[in-house]
Order: C-alpha cells, then structure tokens, then sequence
DNA sequence: GCACTCCAGGAACATAGCATGTTCCCGTATACA
DNA sequence: TGTATACGGGTCCAGTCGCTGGACCTGGAGTGC
C-alpha cells in the first residue's frame, strides 16, 4: 500500500508534549451538595502534567460528597469525566472485569489493551489484546449488538446496552483500559433524527464504556483520517476497508462486503489510539510507518 | 392538594395485566456472530408474562457467543436490553453495588429500591430507598453531575459519566433495581442541536444504568404527568415543585427555587415507578391516593 | 440479505375501535436582577 | 447565581496567531436483485 511506505507524522495530542498526561484543566472539585452552597469558584487551567495529577488525586481524596457537581472546564473532551480511576481507593467493590484489584495507569508497562469504537447504530467496536505473537497484539473486531425497536410506526435500530455490558465484560480488559471512540458530528443538513441517533449512540457508548471501567478517549474523524491519509479520498468508506485489511490481515475476511465498513472504522480507530500510546511510549512523533504495519500484524 | 383528594386510576402497563412482567417480545436471541451465520430466523412475540420469563432463562444460557445481536423486537421500550439480570451466572465478577452475589428479581420480597431519573442536563435523580420508617421509604434526589465542555467556540453542560457512576456505586443497591427514566421526545421545531443533546443525556443515562446493574424503564413524560394530573397545567413545572414537595415534605427545601424542576421531576418519576411495582404487588388497579401519599411520607 | 439511491424526517397515549385527536417537551443564547 | 425570554442553532483541525479555510459525516426510508 502506498499510503503505508514513508514515515508519517503521528499527531501529537498536546501543545506541551507531555507522554502520557490529559491535557485537561481540573477544578478542584465544586462540592456544590444539594444544600445550595457552592464551594469551588470557578475552573483554573492547569499549565502541566504534573499539576494534572496532582490535583487529580487530591479531587478524589475528598470525594465524600454526595451530589459531584465537577464543573470541570475540558477544552477537548471531557478528558478526566471520561477515564475510568476514580480513585485508587474508589474502585474496592468494582472490579467488574479484572481480577487484580489494582489499577494499571498503563504508565508504560508493556503493551496496552486498546478499544476502539465505531458508534454508529451500525458500527463495531476493535479490540487490540497484547498477546505473546511476534507482532504483539491479537486483534479482533465486534459489530455493535442492536435491537429493533419500534419507534412511531416503524422499527429503528438501537444500540443494545445490555449485550453491549456482555461484551466488553467478556474480554476481561485490565481496568483503565483505554477506549478510543469517534466523536458523533452530524452535519447541518442532517435530520434531527439523525442528530438524535448520533447524540443517543454516543452518549450510550460513553456510560457503558465509563460504567465498564474504561477509559474513554473521544477522537473526531478526521484524526484519524488524516493519520492513515484517508481523507478526500473518492471512495473513503472503500479504503477504509482496504487499510484495514493490509493492517490486520487476519480479520481481512470479516472486511470483504461494503457494510464491513463498521468494522473497518473501529479497527482503524484503534490503531489509531495505538499510535497514540505508542508515541507516548516511545517519546517520539515520527515513526516508521512500515515499522508500525509489523508491529500491528 | 386537591390533586390527591380522591381516588386515581393506576396505570396499567400491560394490554393483559399480568402482574411482575415486562411487557416484551423477546428472540430466542439471534446468534449471529462474526461468521456472518445467522442462526435466528425472526422474532417471535410472546403472549404471557411466564413465557417471557422462561424465554429469557433461555437466552442467556446460550450465551456464549461473541456478538449476540439480539435483533430483538420490543415494542414499548425494548426493555430487555435494558433490564439487568443477564444470566443469574453471568453476573460473577460484576457484584458493583452489592455484596449478595444473588441476583434479586423484584418478586415481591418486600418493598423495592426504586431510581427516577429526570434524563435532562439539567436534571437529577432521586432514589427511594427502603428503611424501617412507617412510610417504608427514605427519598433522596441528586442533581445530575455535569462538566463544562468546549464545543465550538462556547461551553456547553455535558452529563459527567464518572460521577453519575461514582454517585450510583455509593447507593449500595441491590443488583436488577428498576431505574425508571424519562424518555427523549423532542419537538420537530425544536433545533438539532436540542435533538443530539436529548438522544446524548438519554444514551448516557441508559448506558451507565445497565451497565451499573439496573433494570431500566423508561416511562413517557405524558404518563407520569398524567398520573399525577400534572397535564395541561398552566405551570407544569411549578406544579411539579408542589407535587412533589407534599409527596416528600423532607425534601421540600431542595424544591424551592424554580431551578429544582429537575428534582421535582426525577422524584415524581420515582414515585410514577413505584406506583408501578406496587400496583403489581398488590394487583389492583385503584388505590387511594392519600394512602398513596403516606406510604411516601 | 446486500447494495444502492435520496433526503434530512416526531412520537406516545387515549379514545375509539386498526384511525384520529391531543398531548408532551427540550437545548442554547441573551438580558437583567 | 437565578430568573425570564426567544428561538431552534455545526463542528473540528490545521495553519498562523485570534482568525480563516477546509474537512468530516450520519440516519432513515425506499428500491432492486
Ligand atoms: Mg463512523
Ligand atoms: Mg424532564
């Protein structure tokens, strides 16, 4: 594959190139209960990684309250209200999909577990489980479980919540997994069903990623596209398929008829996320694209 | 209140009254996994609330398969994939809120925890949990937790995932308690935006819910507010206020101000649902309302 | 079931009886206290 | 911060600096094979 030849420019997600921080600002925790009185202020916005910690901890030390108004302000994506550790202390009686009790941060201890999601109500959901393989990680992929429901007269489809829980309880994931997912972005002509649908999509991938212990990193489409060179492309949803196939040749049979194009999306948004953890780990912005086909296998 | 001055018709969920069920069509669970092998023909529509009962056993010992798209056809609320209990196996591993490992199916074991959430940004939820006072019930209401999130060149309030969960882990809740949930219905005037933000509110909710271990119903807001004779009000929302002020007086202070809409609201929903498990209970489709009030105290 | 097109769309409940009538929000921005 | 009013609304990213240009879908219903 062309596209896959010469090194490409992995995105760096942060102005200040800090590894393995979220770029976001933390309030200190409005501990606005329902008895009206707002402690907190306002936001402040935190300049470094460190602080972002720091004050992560010290948010979820104090979390006796009942009602969490966080207030945070996130220039991106809600970074923090998205990832799973609440706390390193939170999380005795939660241990839904992991059998160790403790947290990996995935501060660079090897190969991470990667999610990645494609929310339409016709998507699919990779997943990328390090393995013993010389390329590192198994990968397989997962259509979206949906129900016909019937709205007004007629049937829709709708995300299965239940089957969705099912599923990701199914892989086992260390908790704090990263989950990276597509940001819904309708376009202004669209139907206000279709702004409804994206909205709902989403907003149910979020909570039972989040509830699931996972941490969520919303990405827009064109991050991704624009990192595997797929966009302006005639046919997107083609190729789409096409770079998916070359990088997981193993799944290139469950990516042969158009509406593949759901799995397709997923894995590339996974690997996607991957490079992301890899560029953390690696401390670099320029890698090998070839060296990254090998790697993903 | 004049309002509950006389006796009130219960809603009757069902077409034929069967007490404990959920109104459902449920597949013999569709398997088709990746392999493109499809091995449910279609649906089938179920006539008593037994069958559905055995039908469900049925469906999740089966469950071994990857991607179970139920394609399950529900005509209310495809409240199946919304309801908890996957298996009484399968929620090994998943004891999040409660120590019991045994799954509690709301058979008429005394009274029930009940959840009404008020799905709006603005919302809340209220938690009516069973205590040893005359009334049976202690009611709580929570503003739902939210973040400030730059989208466009402004910020917009987003439901804040990690909280509502933290917020949901420390009820403690028996597994399979009934969250009975708005649902989203906009306006065709109403802007898309309007459209993407209630399918998103409405998705979260949904999703951390089922994912948390609740069986979700989602209610309309023309029931409830008839129930509770809240329709063609002049101010429906200070109605609310009032209403649900002399249902739970405890809480009054929290309903003062006109902000508090959202309280009210997931406080009514609550009582709506619970009106609902009781009318089971007691299999009877008229009660009296002033007994309806001091049961709630 | 799959591929392709075209366009951008309410939906639920009660009543009366497989159709009609009536009801219901919400989100986002601004102004002003 | 709370209340009231009016109207129904893209948004993100990259490139060059506080703005512009260009990019991106999706859902829902129907047809045909
Ligand atoms: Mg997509
Ligand atoms: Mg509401």
């Amino acid at each position: 594959m062309a596209i896959h030849s010469r090194p490409i420019r992995l995105p760096l997600p942060l102005p200040l190139p800090f590894p393995t921080a979220n770029q976001l600002a933390l309030t200190p925790l409005a501990m606005s209960s329902l008895s009206h009185l707002r402690l907190a202020t306002s936001y402040a916005r935190l300049a470094t990684s460190s602080c972002n910690r720091l004050s992560r901890f010290a948010v979820h030390s104090a979390a006796r309250v009942r009602v969490s108004t966080s207030n945070t302000v996130d220039k991106d994506g809600w970074l923090d209200a998205l990832s799973y550790p609440l706390t390193r202390k939170e999380e005795v009686g939660l241990d839904s999909h992991s059998d160790s009790g403790e947290v990996i941060v995935g501060t660079g201890s090897g190969p991470e577990w990667i999610i990645g999601v494609d929310p339409d109500v016709a998507g699919a959901l990779a997943l990328l489980r390090p393995d013993q393989s010389p390329c590192g990680y198994s990968a397989e992929v997962f259509d979206a479980p949906y129900v016909n429901v019937m709205v007004g007269k007629r049937l829709r489809k709708r995300l299965d919540p239940r089957s969705i829980v099912k599923l990701l309880q199914s892989f086992d994931a260390p908790i704090g997994t990263k989950a990276y997912i597509e940001q819904s972005r309708p376009f202004p002509q669209d139907g206000k069903q279709g702004w409804w649908s994206g909205g709902f999509t989403y907003g149910m991938w979020l909570g039972v990623l989040v509830a699931s212990g996972f941490s969520v990193k919303p990405v827009s489409s064109v991050s991704w596209k624009n990192f595997f060179e797929l966009s302006r492309a005639s046919s997107t949803k083609d190729d789409s398929r096409k770079s998916a196939s070359d990088m997981f040749p193993s799944l290139a049979s469950m990516l042969t008829r158009k509406k593949d194009h759901g799995r397709a999306e997923a894995l590339l948004i996974a690997a996607y996320g991957r490079s992301l953890t890899l560029q953390s780990d690696l401390n670099s912005t320029l890698i090998e694209s070839k060296e990254l086909e090998l790697l993903l296998c």
